[in-house]
DNA sequence: TTGAAAGCGCTAACAA
DNA sequence: TTGTTAGCGCTTTCAA
């Protein structure tokens, strides 16, 4: 029965083979056929034919029909680090509970990008969006609005539309208390010590910055514009800032806030360069969690996102019929130095398991 | 002229609008007007009307009508780590390129899973299909033949379908000689000091295991089955063997062969359980690479697959028009302690760079 | 240079 | 219990 490339059967094919009308074989073969009272001897006699024939339905036809497709989409800035392939994961996993198609694309931080996938997206009439990391939620707002089309921010707060985001301020205070408290009291950290590096004008950063600095000076004083530097989201420049800090220097901040996991693999490229003892004395902060991160030869203190409740929240309000455009906080939690920390792989089964 | 949740505009309202016809909107909206001779000024005018109006194309409708959708699928067993996340990276831009919409989805490495997957993909006609990490590849096969979708495998060999794979046998004989010359003269690595943890029965596993006996008794001799502790792709099942072992032995063996970033995971995980001199002696060979991974305390070696170089041959190949069923070697790269090496997101550009 | 009409595969009134 | 019919939004002959 295998049909080399052979068009798809279709409910045409099948009405003509069982003898039934198309209307019928559609009822039996979407389940609404118990409802529309359909003979079980005629269900049965189509299931069969279907499966013989490895008939399934053409989604793209359902869809116009509907004007639903029953696929739920995900915007990414980019996958290659733990906390948006974390996200994708979990997102899968919750998505699929609930019986319908995940899709994730991702569009580069580039707005022009993000409005081309979104407009995509819509026009394949995806039900539900989800957005995190756009660097224009609004506009993307405003796309979603007019094709009447369910969508939520995530760790982005967009002024618009519901957002779920991450507690950034407070994140940001509890890293800059730890490293702090992470010195000895005989060798304290002192103001001109501790220096925040990477992220952008984006919201997230700005909270990050807001509750670095608020602790720092609170903490330690003599807080100055000279501790922060935003290199973007870019491990290229992220290495750029260290090697410059360290050539005018001669040596790295021994109190260092990373404020991504990204902006983390810029130190990265810096540590390739440079011998072990340049990193003796650190103790880094970095605003986002990943398992090897945790275990470097320095103490690293890391903030995990609390993906799964911002996804669940997320999910809650997207089904509410009218959500209001509140934003929704959700705490992170501070992971100290060389922990290992459960993952959305671990819901999943393994044979071995 | 925002249009709060209504309809969106089609093809009919500008023809009511600008007084042509259906069609006539349809060949200026979707380029084929100029072969088609319609005049420069009515083009104009119902461009005019489009961008007004808000409108973008039913890509469903256009895709029944056409039976294809312009969207490239990619499967992905997970997300959540580099390789696959660099994977979807890469894979996204390439598809980008070619001016394609690229779609992502996992499934889990569970069999049903992936085929009501790929069901689901190909009944929204996707016009070609990636395969990457399915457990069940020639099934996979199958549904695309039947439905005439091109189709390819990576880094897993299908026998029905053109593969790119990986040199995992290669790649397993680098990684397993430098683990062993990394050792000492003065204290070389004895043979029943050297395991392999983690994969699965699977092809690249397989091979991995084929190269790292090859290599270990060629080097070492006295190569045994107890050496090879297949854990399956779970960080928990890892840790587990990691912490058996331990009980059993007193210590770890000084030389570890890890099968992938996922196995990694579960050293870690044991890692946590014990402290830093537990790590002192060893060395450790992880098949993947993780740029954080590269800098723990102790050294480790790693192998980079080249998903570039894979993505390429299998954009290459897929797009002949008659594919041949081979199989297509990609070398890895060995990749030394405290290496960053650049990824995808490097070819992002970001507003700081 | 443009329009009319058929049809992609499916669903859902409505009729029988 | 089942069939007929119209139509989702678009493309594409064919005719004008």
């Amino acid at each position: 029965m295998k049909q080399q490339g052979k068009k798809k059967a279709t409910i045409y094919d099948l009405s003509v083979l069982s003898g039934c009308s198309a209307s019928t074989v559609s009822a039996v073969l979407n389940g609404t056929w118990r409802k529309r009272r359909i003979a079980e001897s005629t269900a049965a006699l189509i299931q069969n034919l279907a499966e013989q024939h490895q008939y399934t339905a053409n989604l793209q036809a359902r869809g116009l029909r509907h004007s639903r497709s029953g696929l739920v989409g995900l915007l990414l800035p980019v996958y290659d680090n733990r906390y948006f392939s974390s996200m994708a994961q979990t997102f899968e996993a919750q998505v699929r509970s609930r019986g319908k198609c995940p899709i994730v694309v991702s569009a580069s931080r580039d707005p022009k990008e993000e409005l081309a996938t979104v407009e995509t997206l819509i026009s394949y009439s995806i039900d539900e969006l989800f957005i995190t990391g756009a660097t224009d939620p609004d506009s993307v707002h405003t796309l979603c609005e007019a094709a009447g089309i369910r969508h939520i921010n995530i760790d982005l707060p967009g002024t618009k539309a519901p957002s779920v985001i991450s507690d950034n301020y407070e994140g940001a205070r509890m890293l800059t208390e730890a490293i702090i408290r992470r010195f000895d009291a005989t060798r304290p950290l002192k103001p001109e010590e501790l220096f925040l590096f990477g992220g952008r004008n984006d919201h997230a950063s700005r909270e990050r910055i807001r509750g670095f600095r608020d602790v720092k000076s609170a903490l330690l004083g003599g807080d100055s514009d000279a501790c922060i530097q935003p290199t973007g989201y870019s491990p290229a420049m992220t290495q750029r800032a260290f090697e410059t800090f360290y050539e005018r220097q001669g040596k790295l901040p021994r109190g260092l806030f990373i404020n991504s996991s990204i902006n983390f693999e810029g130190l990265l490229r810096f540590m390739a360069q440079h011998p072990h003892e340049t990193f003796a004395d650190i103790v880094v902060g970095c605003y986002d969690y990943d398992p090897f991160g945790s275990f470097l030869p320095f103490p690293v203190i890391m903030i995990r996102q609390n993906i799964e409740s911002m996804l669940e929240k997320a999910f809650e309000l997207i089904a509410e019929h009218r959500p209001t455009n509140k934003i929704h906080l959700i705490q992170p939690e501070l992971v100290h130095p060389r922990t290992a920390l459960k993952g959305p792989l671990d819901a999943i089964k393994d044979i071995y398991a």
